[in-house]
Parts: structure tokens; sequence; C-alpha cells
DNA sequence: GTGAAAGCGCTAACAG
DNA sequence: CTGTTAGCGCTTTCAC
């Protein structure tokens, strides 16, 4: 048993003819006997035949393989994009290559370095969060690699993305809690370098200045979007000793820090004070009380790029018309936005402690 | 401006030298002379080249990319067996191609086939729960592709794996709960035909027999393991009106579908009935109650299972010894477990309805 | 229908 | 130090 592979020669030389033969046999090619293609076809089985795609790509100047840049793989939002881009390109014959930027704009350029050198045939990317220099897009550009951004984009570069409409979802949001009466609204948001979070921003500030409310004079803590983030942070402001009649977290894990650090000073989500999330991650409608967030459709995303990759993928012009597409957001109100009282429905499903 | 990467060829072409020089100057060659590189380097830089991975691949008859076979990458468990895999291999030059079996069979062969064919280093593999038949993965040994397999294995087959000490932490869950005084235990679990469900329940049989309990005798369901599968099941079980003092899920989701079911009935957990998790997801401890749960380090079964391959990828011998690695997992007792007193520390982080 | 020959982009003997 | 040559495994004209 040797160790390399069996190759089309090694199929040629057992029934003595070429390899350009064996090759067409494989393809199905039409004017090759049914005999041959019979015979072909049994010892590539008998030989354990393996088709090498890597030197067929090579050959045909093409590949089946799509890069794919994302922050961080285990968020539940990237994971899922992941899965709507799959579920587009297998069934067309493409192969993902992940990669994890961490949120680091180095590890991004190299990615960007390694699905180049690897002749991936697209690339789909989501910003890391310190990406503020867009060379790196512009060398994949200049490659003639087509390229979509998703999520987190660069508003500069005219090329194809996928986003979400972040302003409409945080208005919606922020209108939700105006409508409850609320007028001091703390912001708690993601760096606004962040396409995703000045957005967001931008929508709450809209909403409010509806309302005649300056959001720049609202509290507010702009940092990493993490729970422990959120917790210190608001570890420390309550010690001032006041607090905002609600708080909009611009992640749900910032707003379980919130909320965590509220129970903690003995304040009640949501009678005292009402915290929203964004992204519905899986927990927030399994906590209690359950989190009012904004569902993103982070797989419906995920088909969208993958989409418009192929697009670009299929067609033939090397300069193809830039598409932009903005999913809708939906509003998830829940619990922690809406005061409770007695004998509600919400009550009736709680336990008593 | 051609559509076409500029090659080594354009490199030798415009300095007047051949692509040997070019070739070994791009890779630092010790007797190119410095003038040489720095001209070749320059050009490079000039021309926007970027070396063609898969065509050096090709000709060095080795490659730079692992396959990953895994159920779903968007459960929080796998994403992070990824995250801890690429953050050994990527440092050691391997990039990822990551494929979804989607728990089923036919497509993980598919998954096999195309990782084949794409020459991958190396193929590390978490089985669906439909896998039985395993010629596919016969076929990758055949084809001398060293591989691992990871949390969900075949017992039968003699390669490397880590797996988790599933029934150590099935075990220790069962103990925990009988030291509560509680006597009978169900068992809501995933399907034995994978072998980590089948070790969980070997590992609760255990410890209740160590009791004189039998667990024949416990009510039990098996199931896909999930919210809806055991939602669904306990609502119509908690009809016939009785209910058992703990419920040993193996899955945390498993585990929120049987809590919603028991606050349906108006049954409170865990003063009335105790229930746990298993694989401590994000959400685990920040539900209310908290879960009690089994952490799994995923991350580290990742970087385990990643260092086992790296072994054999440097490893010159065909035929490695197959290494096995237990993941000891740990007990996580939170809320869902332990029955609440008046005025102990548990309640005083809670807020009041 | 099938074969011969060339080449995708790169590397590695073997020369010199 | 650098050039020559051959070839990784496959496809694709161009022949016959």
């Amino acid at each position: 048993m040797s160790k390399k592979q069996t190759t089309i020669q090694d199929i040629a030389k057992k029934l003595n003819i070429t390899a350009s033969t064996v090759s067409r046999a494989m393809n199905d090619h039409p004017k090759i006997s049914k005999k041959t293609k019979a015979l072909v076809w049994n010892t590539a089985r008998e030989l354990n035949y393996q088709p090498n795609t890597i030197a067929s790509n090579l050959r045909k100047g093409k590949g089946n393989t799509v890069g794919m840049i994302v922050p961080r793989i285990n968020r539940h939002f990237f994971s899922n994009v992941i899965t709507g881009v799959e579920s587009v390109l297998n069934p067309a014959g493409y192969n993902l290559i992940i990669c994890q930027s961490e949120e680091n704009y180095e590890k991004e350029v190299e990615n960007v370095k390694t699905l180049i050198s690897n002749r991936v045939s697209g690339i789909l990317i989501s910003l890391s969060i310190e990406t503020q220099n867009i060379k790196h897009l512009q060398k994949i550009i200049k490659s003639h690699i087509p390229l979509v951004m998703f999520d987190r984009v660069n508003e500069k570069l005219n090329i194809s993305q996928v986003i979400n409409d972040d302003e409409a979802g945080s208005y919606e949001m922020a209108i939700h809690l105006l409508g409850q009466g609320i007028k001091d609204i703390m912001w708690m948001g993601g760096p606004r370098s962040s396409s995703i979070y000045r957005n967001r921003y931008n929508g709450y500030k809209r909403a409010l200045e509806e309302h005649n409310i300056f959001a720049e004079e609202m509290p507010c803590f702009e940092g990493s979007p993490t729970l422990d983030s959120a917790l210190n942070y608001m570890r420390e402001f309550l010690k001032s000793g006041k607090c905002p009649k609600a708080i909009f977290c611009t992640s749900d894990y910032m707003a379980m820090g919130t909320i965590q650090a509220l129970y903690e000073k003995g304040l009640n989500v949501p009678n005292d004070v009402a915290v929203t999330g964004y992204s519905n991650e899986p927990f927030a409608g399994l906590i209690s009380p359950k989190l009012t967030t904004v569902e993103q459709f982070s797989e419906e995303m995920g088909r969208a790029t993958a989409r418009l990759l192929l697009d670009q993928l299929l067609s033939e012009s090397d300069e193809p018309v830039p598409r932009k597409i903005i999913i809708k957001p939906k509003l998830i109100v829940r619990e922690t936005t809406q005061k409770r009282k007695k004998n509600n429905k919400f009550i009736k499903n709680k336990q008593e402690l």
C-alpha cells in the first residue's frame, strides 16, 4: 500500500489508455464510449481514486473555495451568518475557508493575505472593530477577487454589501422606550468607529430628537460590547447614586452585565429601570425577565451575502455593479422594558420565589 | 490592468532572471544575493504579487489546509472547539476548511469526499448523531490522511481521539442529585446511539446503582437534544399528574424546555423539581434560577484535538500510534438543583417579583 | 472515440 | 550565486 494517492495516470496505465481519456471519462465527456467510461469508473473505485480538485483547479484557472473573514466564530450572530452562507454556497459547489480576525486589524490583514494566496474564488468579510484602514480590501479588489462585505462594512468602499438597518432597529427600540413614558435613556454601546454601532447610535439619537431630547445630554458609555465591560462600568456608574429610567444596550451581553449591576444595587428590572439588548442571542428569551432586544435575521443575512457573491462569481464581467442589500431588523419587545402590573399574564408564567 | 494575477514568471521576465531565482528569492533562500532578493521583493510589491499557495502545494506534494467536520457550527460547543482548533493550527501555518454535517450521515459522507478531493493535510471530525456506518472514515485512513475524532467518536475505530469523560461528568451530576436526598431522577437524554449520550447514561446509571436504584425503573425520555423536543415531551408527560423529584437533562437546551413545561404546570424549580443541564451554554449562568450543568472545556478540547493532528502531521511515520485524550468535565452546581431556604445568599441576589 | 503535447504556477534536483 | 530542466495532477486544444 503506497503512501501516495492514486491519480488518473495510475488508472490510465492499468487500462493501457492515456490520462486524457481517463480525465474525460471521469468528467463524463460525451465523446467517450460507454465501455471505456465503465472501465474507468470501475478501476477508479477499485483503486480508491479521489480526484485532485486542487490540480484540476490550478489547470482550469479557477477554484471552488470561498474565503470568509469574521471577527469571531463563536458569536451566535456570526456562526448563524456562516450557516446561511454555507446553505447557499455548498449547493453551488463551493467550500468555505473561515478565518477569524479576533477583532484585530493585523490579523484581518493576515487573513486576507492567506485567502488571496489560497486563490479563493471570492471573499466575504465583516470587519473587525479595529479596522479603519482598508488597504487590504483594496488589495482584494486589485486582485480581481469578488468581495462582499456584510454587517460591519466600510462605507467608503463601493462594493456589494449586506447590512442590517441598524439605524431603524435602534430607532424603533428608542421609540418603544419613549412610548413607555421614559425620557432619560442611557446609551451603552459598542465603539462608534464601527459602522453598526454608529448607525445604532444615530437611530437612537433621531428618536430622542423627535421627542425634543438630546442624546448628547444622556449618560453614555461606549466600550467593548461584552458582559464584563458593561458590568464594570455600571458598578462604577451606580455609585453616584443616580440612575436613568432606561438603559439602551447595543448588545445582549452588555444588557446582561447592566442588569447584574442593577440587581447588585437592589434595583428592579423593569420596574425601576428598563433595559434593552440588541441581537436576540439565544438566551434573550430564556432569562428572567425576558430581554427586549432586536432580531437581526443573521442566517438570512448570510444567505443574502452568499447570493451577492455567487452573482459575481457567475457573471462574466470583471466590473460587476455593486449591490447593497439592507435587512430590516425586528424589534422584539419582551419583559425588560415593560413595567409589570399585578396579575398580568407575565407574572402568571413566573414561578414564585 | 489584466485580469490575471502576477506570477513569478512576470517578475522574472521584468528582471531578466529566471523563475527559479525569483522563487528562491521569495522563499529567502540563503544562496541568493541580497541584491537580487531586494530586487525581486521590490518588483513583487510593485506588481502586487501574491504567491500561489495552491500551485506551490501541488508541487511540494503537501498542503496547508485541514478539514474539520462538525454537526453544526452554530452550536456554542462546536464553535468553541473550532476556536480552540484554530488557535493551534493557524500559528502552525494551517487553514481550516469547515464542513457541517447537519447531523446527517449522507452529508457527512459528502463532506469527507470534498475534503479528500481538496487534498487537506488532515481531518478532524465529530460524528453526526445518525452516523453508524464508518466506511467514509476508513476511506480517509486508506487515503493516508491523518484523522482525529473528537467528542462524538466511534469506539470501534482505533485512531487518535479527544473525548470528554462524559461518564464521569454524568456520574458526578447524578451523585450531586442523590446527595440532595433525591431518589427518583428522570432521564432526559439525547440518543444513546451516539457515544456521548451513551456514556452519560452509563454514568447516571452507575451512580444510581451505587444507591441501589435502578435506572431502568426511572422515567426516561430519549430524543433530539433540543428545547422543543424536551418541551413537547414534558408537556405530555406531566399530563399524567405525577412528576419525579429531579430531571437529568443531557443538554442545557433540553433543560430549558423541561423547565418551561414545569412552569406551565405551576411547578417550581428547584423547590418542587430539580433540573440539570449539560454543556454550560452561555445562558446557563444567566437565566433564573441559574442552571446546574457540566462544563466541557470545549476550547481546550479543540486545542487538544488540533495538537494530536499536528503530531501526526509533523511525524514522519505513516502509522502513528493512536492517542486518546480524555478531558475531565467539571460539575457546576448552580441554583436549579438546590432547594432554596429563606434568607440565604442565593435569594439575596435575586430581584423581588 | 482516443492520443499527443502543452501548460496552470511553482519548486527542486542538477549543473555550472 | 543563478540557470536549466522536469514535473506535481489535471485539462484541453489539436490531431488522427
